[in-house]
Order: C-alpha cells, then structure tokens, then sequence
DNA sequence: CATCTCGCAACAACAAAAGTTTCGAATTCC
DNA sequence: GGAATTCGAAACTTTTGTTGTTGCGAGATG
C-alpha cells in the first residue's frame, strides 16, 4: 500500500516558508520537494482554503503564511490535506448481518479508535512552531549542515 | 488508499472453522468471503506456516486449525499475514540530510510508534476466543440471527 | 484412473497517490 | 497594450500494492 507523503511534505515546506521573505512559487517549493508545480498546487490549495496560506499570480507571486507558526498544529495540516485516512489496514463488511465479523470488527474497530485517538491528539498538541524549535535544536547541535533550497 | 482487509477476513475465518467439524475447502471459504480459492489460499498460507492451520489435498481435504482459539491472538494473525504496515501515512524522504525534514519526521514518526505500540498491545491481548466469546454474547442477545455460510 | 483439492506462477483488474500536459485567467513589468 | 510570470483546473498517465483470475501441476481419495 502506498504511503502518503503528503502530511509530511507540508509540514517539512510550511517551516521553510517561515523562514523566507516574501511568497515561494510553485515551482520553486516543487524543486524542493522534488515534485513538480502542479502536485504543489492541488495539495496547497487545501491549506489555502482553510486559510494558512495565500496564494498570488502574477510576477512576485506565489504561496504565503497567513498565520505564524505558533497557530498551526500538524492535526490542522492534516485535515487541510483533506483528513486521509491514517490506516492501512481495514475492516471487512463482507456480512454485515454475521455476528461473527460483528464481533472482529468490534475489537479491531476499538483498536484502531483508540490509536487514531492518540494520534490525534499527539498532532493536535505539536504546533509548526515546535518542529521549527525542534529544527534550531538540531541546527545548533550541528552546525553548518545545509537545509534544502528554499532556505538557502 | 485501498485498505488491507487480510486481517479482519483471516479472523472471521478462524472463528467460524472453530465451529465446524472437519476442514473447510478454500472454495467454501472464499464463497463466505465473498472472493475466490486463490486468494484464500494466498492469505491462508502465511496461516499454515506459521502453524496455526493444516491444509490437505484431495478428497476431504481442506483447512483444519491446528490450535485452540485460546492460543492464537489478533496479533499473531497480524504477524502471519505478513506483518502489512498499520499505517497509510507515511514520512516523505526527499531530503535525507535536511534538518527540517529530520525534525518532521521525527516528531511524525513518534506519534506513529506510539500509536503503534497501542495497537500492538492491543492486538497482543486479544485471543480468537476472546473474539469467539463476544460473538456468543451477540448471539445470546439476538437469539435466531443467522451467521454465514460457513456456520449454517 | 477420475475427481477433488491445494500449490504456485503469471497475469489482469482496480484503487489511490503522484506525476504530467495543457489549457485559461489574473497580475506585474516594460 | 503586450510579454512574462504565476496560480487554477481539467484531463490524462504512471506507479505501487491489494485483489481477482486463469492455468497447470501434484498429491490424496475413492
């Protein structure tokens, strides 16, 4: 089953952003992840509409913070990606009536609630301003190591 | 994302070969799962050698459990299947040396462990008789609720 | 020896994310 | 006003892994 790298990549560009002046283009935050302009688009758009970012045409334009980092937690990222499902592994409703898969569903369904429970509280405790404190954590520990592009 | 749906149909499975005498053929129990002998032996195989079931060719042959449901837990199905990943969500790599992407990924990843260490448990603590005494309780409330093929 | 049944390999179907192409529309610069 | 920049959106292809299918072989039973 693929993985999706969506959550991941949007936290790792929003801290980035943070960290420059004035708005990133598209195609520059594709070159950073390595993807192209048009994957950046359909997924920032989601971010857009739940209003952390702008985004602007035209010459200087490009994708900006609406809000500082402090007011964003991985939880909201993830919703604004549209809340993709976080398991891979599901239930069978091949006999919804047989009391048998009722009872197997119970107890993975019960499983994965209180799963899903801990990780969303877990993201909805960390704000971007943590991974970008976590980040200088690094960044001082290790000193002259390079970021990625956009902060170049 | 497609989910895996190994698990819960391995259990449903297990649960209604304890109560049948004999073996079930891959055909019966791909008819009660609503798929075809193929893929039931394919997800079936990882049961067998792992021990937990018996196969046979020829006339009367089929699937036999080869222990109590009191000794095998949701985990080790889990285990037989495969070990398939609990998650959909997974951390992008697109730049390894990136302190930004690091500290992403880390906080990502320790959210998923320990919501993996939850299920783990979880799983770990439940036995397929445990499984098969809910569905009795199920049964017990709604006295004449049928099954599925495999019990009938 | 005919039939049943699993074992296995190869291939097709399907789903969802990711990648690509190609428009159009809005904005800025000259 | 025209050229260049940049997002928006639709349509399509690629990719990856589960699931489904077909076909053949081998062992077991009657």
């Amino acid at each position: 089953m693929r993985r999706d790298s969506r959550l991941s990549r949007m936290l790792h560009v929003l801290i980035h952003m943070d960290r420059i002046d004035g708005a990133a283009t598209s195609d520059q935050i594709a070159q950073m992840l390595g993807t192209n302009p048009v994957v950046v688009r359909r997924t920032m758009a989601g971010l857009r509409d739940d209003g952390y970012l702008h985004s602007e045409k035209g010459h200087g334009g490009g994708w900006v913070l609406t809000r500082p980092l402090s007011e964003i937690t991985m939880l909201d990222i993830h919703r604004a990606i549209g809340n993709p499902a976080f398991f891979a592994v599901g239930v069978a409703v091949d006999h919804p009536e047989c009391l048998v898969e009722q009872a197997v569903n119970s107890a993975l369904g019960s499983a994965f609630e209180a799963a899903e429970k801990l990780l969303i509280e877990k993201f909805a405790s960390v704000t971007l301003a943590d991974l970008a404190d976590e980040f200088d954590q690094r960044m001082a520990k290790i000193a002259d190591k390079p970021t990625c592009e956009l902060s170049r």
